[in-house]
RNA sequence: GGCGCGGUAGCCAAGUGGUAAGGCCGAGCUCUGCAAAAGCUCUAUUCGGCGGUUCGAUUCCGCCCCGCGCCUCCA
């Protein structure tokens, strides 16, 4: 069954395939702006997007896919925060990547094949731009910046279907320096000192210094990397309009060609039923949330199993309480069919994650089977994540007979692999206690095994007050925070 | 004002023209020196309201109520 997905161009599902003879899925993702800690919300964005990556090298075959995603490392956040700061751009822009990179890596998203900067590609966005100047699409304003024509484009609107909305003109659209019209958008703008320091390169012929508009670096670096039209272009829905809009613009006057073949936008994340901001105090960052005590396995969970991805999804704290609960199932249902499949305990850790040899040859009737057609219908995420858990309760109760088991297991940690939830032992999800707390806690363990149970519930009652519960196995014990 | 999305058990959530997946929480059971953990079982006669189409609607149509997002540089 071929991947389903919802292309917001035409708004219905489409199979998606790889256009060109040589049978690579092409697929650009809208990266984040590098000024600042990327929030939850954004993560959303590039969790879901990673899941597609995954299921799409799965399907096409690993060599198959080449994904981008973009840094934008020069625009006007990047350069108020230069100005802020005190600092140099590139400075600003470097710290914030390697944040960026490191929260990718904790939410275990795999890193895009090309991962291009808007400030590595000022050649090719300014050839661009030039050509769409030399076709009648751009022009040159007073002062020196260069805009897109928006009537230029007969198409323009298509996408977002502008021409059907009321446009709200604003103090701010109204106030355009030197367009020609309020549609019309930058591709290039005038450097300005007293802005924008020493952020300038040299401009298109005919226009001045200065640096490129925003939407024109998607554009540029998708031909670079991918060529004129590709198979799949996707990004948060606020990119919808104006941004993706623009890109399309842009590229088809320039190029001729279709832009990309499918469009796809994923639903923002809400905090509290309403829009993050940092004055409402609901403004997550990877690292806040960590600091809460959940793991980054969890926050992915949260991000992307607990809501389709097209539907907004609303972010509390609970919801990261029953992220984390059920993860912590999943691994230790795991850790048991690996048992029952005669491995050592935690050895199902070894097991190749992304085998697809059974997964799509299997029958519909076996769950994990059916989470990969979920996943194949129009990525529904929550509705694969229950049939996961069927899976994971048919092992539980009716078992699996011994030598298939392996098989089943392979296939339960294939879709895992997807889901992009790494598997990482139970205990490692466990805080780690102080040396005082373990030292507690071995000499209660010598107690009970000496049957002093006195001792053994007299220290158990001190850990408590110091907030930590201890759990006794067979062989050992695990320490615990005490749950509030 | 315009464009778009959604209202399904205490919470989150999938879904279909034929009669409601799954997760969290909660309860009971098994296990256990205690305490947990883990597993099992149970938990919506009902899908915002009112009409309509239909043999039959949560699912299609109409109206209404409520919530949310976006409308030029925010994933």
């Amino acid at each position: 069954m071929p991947i389903q997905l919802y292309d917001s161009l035409t708004r219905k599902l489409k199979p998606l395939a790889p256009s060109q003879p040589d049978g690579v899925f092409r697929f650009y993702n809208c990266g984040p702006t590098v000024y600042a800690p990327a929030h939850i919300g954004n993560f959303r964005t590039f969790v879901i997007n990673d899941v597609l990556r995954r299921l799409l090298e799965l399907e096409f075959g690993k060599d198959k896919v080449r994904h981008v995603r973009n840094l934008t490392d020069v625009d006007d956040r990047t350069i108020g925060q230069t100005q802020k700061e005190k600092r140099p751009l590139a400075e600003i822009t470097k710290k914030w990547t390697d944040h960026f990179h490191a929260d990718c890596a904790a939410l275990n998203c795999l890193p895009p094949h090309h991962e291009p900067t808007a400030t590595g590609y000022i050649r090719e966005q300014v050839d661009m731009i030039q050509v769409l100047m030399e076709k009648g699409n751009a022009y040159r304003a007073a002062d020196g910046s260069v805009y897109f024509k928006v009537s230029s484009f007969a198409d323009y609107g298509r996408l977002s279907r502008v021409r059907e909305r009321e446009l709200l003109v604003t103090d701010a659209t109204a106030d355009s320096d030197h367009k020609n019209s309020v549609s019309d958008f930058a591709l290039w703008k005038a450097y300005k000192p007293e802005e924008d320091g020493d952020v300038k390169w040299p401009g298109p012929r005919g226009a001045g210094e200065g640096r490129p508009g925003w939407h024109i670096e998607c554009s540029a670096m998708s031909k670079a990397l991918l060529g004129d039209t590709i198979d799949l272009h996707t990004g948060g829905v606020d990119l919808l309009f104006p941004h993706h809009e623009n890109e399309i613009a842009q590229s088809q006057c320039c190029n001729g060609k279709t832009f990309s073949n499918h469009w796809y936008h994923s639903e923002h994340l809400l905090v509290d039923g309403t829009t993050m901001s940092k004055s409402k105090g609901n403004y997550y960052t990877l690292g806040d949330l960590v600091a809460k005590g959940y793991s980054p396995m969890a926050v992915r969970y949260a991000l992307l199993l607990l809501g389709h991805p097209r539907k907004q999804l609303n972010f509390t704290l609970d919801s990261m309480h029953a992220a984390q609960k059920a993860l912590e199932r999943i691994y230790a249902a795991m850790d048991r069919a690996g048992k029952d499949a005669g491995l050592a305990p935690g050895d199902f850790l070894r097991l190749p994650q992304a085998d697809t040899s059974g997964i799509k040859q299997l029958t519909q009737a076996n769950p994990f089977h059916r989470c990969w057609l979920s996943l194949c219908g129009d990525l529904n995420t929550p509705s694969a994540l229950g049939e996961f858990f069927a899976g994971i309760h048919a092992f539980e109760t009716h078992g699996v007979p011994a030598q298939f088991i392996k098989g089943e297991l392979s296939l339960a940690l294939t879709i895992l692999w997807v889901f992009g939830i790494g598997l990482v032992k139970p205990s490692a999800l466990q805080a780690n206690a102080p040396v005082a707390i373990t030292a507690l806690a071995q000499k209660r363990w010598v107690a009970k095994q000496t049957k002093d149970f006195a001792s053994a519930d007299a220290l158990r009652k001190e850990l408590a007050a110091a907030g930590w519960s201890m759990l006794d196995g067979k062989d050992g014990y695990k320490l615990e925070p005490v749950k509030k």
